[in-house]
DNA sequence: CAGTATCCAGCTGGATACTG
DNA sequence: CAGTATCCAGCTGGATACTG
């Protein structure tokens, strides 16, 4: 069961082997993750995946609490990247409506495990931040 | 193929339907996804689950690039949220190892996904964005 | 070694006003 | 309606110096 050329004790837990070691794909991989985990992106994500299609104000409002200019930063970020596409009808008033590509898509289905995972473990989460805070507070007691 | 009673084109693409309309349980998950995909969280989860247990320097070298202020916050928030436990040794010079939890190893595994993900798309969102900004450039050429 | 303390530059992002 | 433009307060996080 255990490989000789490859000590056990430092077996990968990480459940991707292959790129553990390599440095420029983590770089990249990094980045795109430090992307796609900024505040909005993945709440605009869930909102069109939810909805399909969206305009401005409708996506505005699913997505509840984020300023325009917010918005539009990473709705044009998210069409660069490939994860949306934006269709502008040349009409008066403007209309512009959001829809996930299918790259788009995956990526909701992709981080369906991490939001399952707060999901199930937030009640722990909780509990482990008041005993630490708790621990914390007692420590400094001793001097009122 | 149609769902008569459920228009299709709105459909919950969004796997999991069971919590998409709960705005309570949705801030909590939000706030909890927001401090695990900080910049440095993910990387030290990361850095434990590949090598099991490491000390502070270690940790910092495993990582790469962190300062030691932000290691010493990242670590402290974890260990408070119960992803991992910190164990000081009281001898001289200090020695601190931090090990990853159960639960931090489960987050590492939920995660997995979504690494996986950037990794199979990276040149597709290389490529769409090499595209998006070769095209704005072209839209503002006229005016040099 | 494993931090803490302090300073500060730069980015983030909200508020507000304006526009084709 | 769907933005753009501007201002600016506040947070983030790096650099540096110091310490039990």
């Amino acid at each position: 069961m255990t490989h000789p050329l490859q000590p056990a004790s430092r077996a990968p837990q990480w459940p991707h082997g292959a790129n553990a070691n390599d440095p420029e794909l983590e770089a990249l991989v990094r980045e795109i993750i430090g992307r796609i985990a900024d505040k909005w992106t993945m709440l605009v994500i869930e909102a069109l995946a939810e909805r399909g299609c969206l305009r401005f104000t409708q996506l505005a409002a699913a997505v509840g609490g984020v300023s325009q200019k917010m918005l539009t930063k990473t709705v044009r970020q998210m069409e660069a990247d490939g994860l949306l596409v934006r269709t502008v009808y040349p009409v008066v008033p403007p209309r512009v409506e959001y829809r996930l590509t299918e790259m788009g898509m995956s990526l909701a289905e992709a981080f369906c495990g991490v939001w399952l995972w707060a999901e199930q473990h937030r009640h722990v989460i909780e509990a482990s931040r008041r005993a630490y805070q708790a621990q914390a507070e007692g420590e400094g007691e001793s001097t009122p």
